[in-house]
Parts: C-alpha cells; structure tokens; sequence
DNA sequence: GACGAAATAAAGCCAAAGCTACATTTTTGA
DNA sequence: TCAAAAATGTAGCTTTGGCTTTATTTCGTC
C-alpha cells in the first residue's frame, strides 16, 4: 500500500537528521578530548594526575573530575581516590583512534595551505564531526598526493 | 626584567588554548545554525515559525521556543507572541555568513572525495570550528582547482 | 615524625539545551 | 459563528559542563 502518511516534508527530515548528526557528535567530543589527553598524559608521566589533565584541558580541577567520573561511568577509566587516572582497555582504544583522527585532520588542513598553527586549533574542534567515511577520503586524498 | 614566573608548561598552555577556542566555537554553533535556518525559512516562506524550526531543527518546540529567546536576547531576532520569527540586520548578517561558509565546506569535502550525503552531514558539525584563516585557505584551494 | 604546601574531594551554584506536561491563543472549517 | 485543531507559551525536570568554596588527604622537607 502506498504510504501518504507524512509527518514532515523532505527537507524538514534532512535538516534534522544533520543536526541530530551533530549533535551526537558533540555529545562524545569531551569523551574524545579526555581521552586523547589523558592517554598521553599517561605516555609522558606513566599516569594522569588530576591536577596535570586540568591544566591542559584548561579547566579547572573540580571540572576535570567531573569529566573522569563521566569516563569511569562510561568504563574508559578507572582511578582511586587521590590517586592517578589510568585508561581502560577500551579508553586506550579511544584514545588511539581520536589521535589518530586528529593527525589526519591537521595534515589535510595543511595540505589545503591552513598555517599549522590554526591547523591545530581548527582541528581540535573538526575532528569529533569527522565521519568514517570522511576519515577514509582525507587519509585517501593523502595518500594520493605524496 | 626575564620573566621566569612560569605556571604552566608550554606543552600545557597549548593545549589548553586549543581547547578553549574549540569550546568557543560551540558556544555559538548553534547560534549559527538556528540563524541560518530561520533565514532560510524567512527566504521559503517569508517568516519563520517556531512549528517549522522546530521541525528543522529536530526538537520539539519549547526547544525551539529556548532557543529563539537566546537570539533575540544577542540581538539576532525579533517576535511578537504567537507570531513568526525574523532575523534582524545583524541576524541576517550571521546567517548569510554561516550559509556560505557551510557551502564551501561542503564543496571542500565533495573536492576531497567524500559523498556528498556525507559531506552535508559532517559538515553541520565541522563548519562551526573553521575559523577564517582556514575559511581562506579553503576558498583558495577551490579557486586552484577550477 | 610533624608541619606546611599541594593535590584531591565534595558540595553547591549557574547557564545551556534537551525533554514532558499543561495552559493559552490563534486558525480552520463545518 | 463557534468548536476543534493547531500553534504557541510557560513551568519545571534532567544532564552536562563550567565555576567557587571549603574540607580532606597526601607529599615533601626539615
Ligand atoms: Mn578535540
Ligand atoms: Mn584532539
Ligand atoms: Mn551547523
Ligand atoms: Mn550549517
């Protein structure tokens, strides 16, 4: 049977699938900076003291505790009071993907002429909107012109 | 007098000045957005209503309602009650900027090889994090390719 | 070992952005 | 005309991510 039935028109629908899109990303961005941060914290360090991922998230410490409760709730990290945060297995795995996206951000930034700088600043917020797919067509369009 | 007070670590403060441009950017992403919807909806149908940007948007209308108030409170918006919404002159500035600025996004990413259903998705997200120095570069590199 | 400094925890405030539920106004059409 | 439907307003709840302030614990040093 034909459906007619239609709650809102075509571009109403796109529209909001891309903002829904969006939205979700932003959703998991913090996640994904967390993350990123605290895996080369523990890189550096050996671990991510409270203090150390404050500073460079460039909050202050209440709010980056409030950010690792969301990591160990979301089973990324664990820690013990006072103690230093350390990545689960799976918060490893984030962070090495979210690295690796963002490289292959700033590297097509740059190869569009960005200044590397503002590549870096760019990216820090671009990566999290970064599909899949994208991800496969900026890491296919390096390839090509090296 | 050398300046040897020191706070933070270079590697800190980089970092942190990359995060609190990427957290301004998506202070007023969604800004962006609604302004350049609402002056889509004014150029279709001559006035905005908060049933349609609601629709547009993807949320239901008390949403919409919240977010209509915060452009009128920046000064981007007029409405009466129970009447459409318009973009004032600085609304309209906005959204012609946010609009071209997401097309040639979206054309930047096509260029780059992702599909085009694709591009548009990624693009709601990733557009509000390229600043100008970025926006240039894009423009430039699809001039080259012409 | 004790004490001061540093780090961490805990409580609570705020604004933004989503939602539901309900009240009110406007529009539509029989 | 006027009653039902649609649109809009309003109130209030939740989560998130900022913040300040205050309490507690740990650490470094003497
Ligand atoms: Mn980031
Ligand atoms: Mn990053
Ligand atoms: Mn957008
Ligand atoms: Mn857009």
């Amino acid at each position: 049977m034909p459906q007619t039935e239609q709650t809102c028109t075509a571009a109403e629908s796109e529209a909001a699938d891309r903002f829904n899109q969006a939205r979700a990303a932003q959703s998991v961005a913090i996640l994904e900076d967390y993350a990123e941060m605290i895996g080369d914290l523990m890189e550096e360090m050996g671990e991510a003291r409270i203090t150390d991922i404050a500073k460079r998230m460039g909050v202050t410490h209440p709010t980056a505790t409030k950010a690792v409760a969301r990591l160990k709730r979301e089973g990324l990290a664990v820690s013990r009071p006072y103690r230093g945060v350390f990545l689960t297995e799976d918060g490893l795995a984030l962070a090495d993907r979210v690295r690796a996206r963002h490289r292959v951000v700033v590297e097509v930034l740059t190869a569009l002429g960005v200044p590397p700088e503002t590549a870096e600043l760019d990216a820090e917020g671009m990566e999290h909107h970064v599909s899949d797919v994208t991800l496969k067509a900026f890491e296919a369009f390096l390839d090509a012109r090296r």
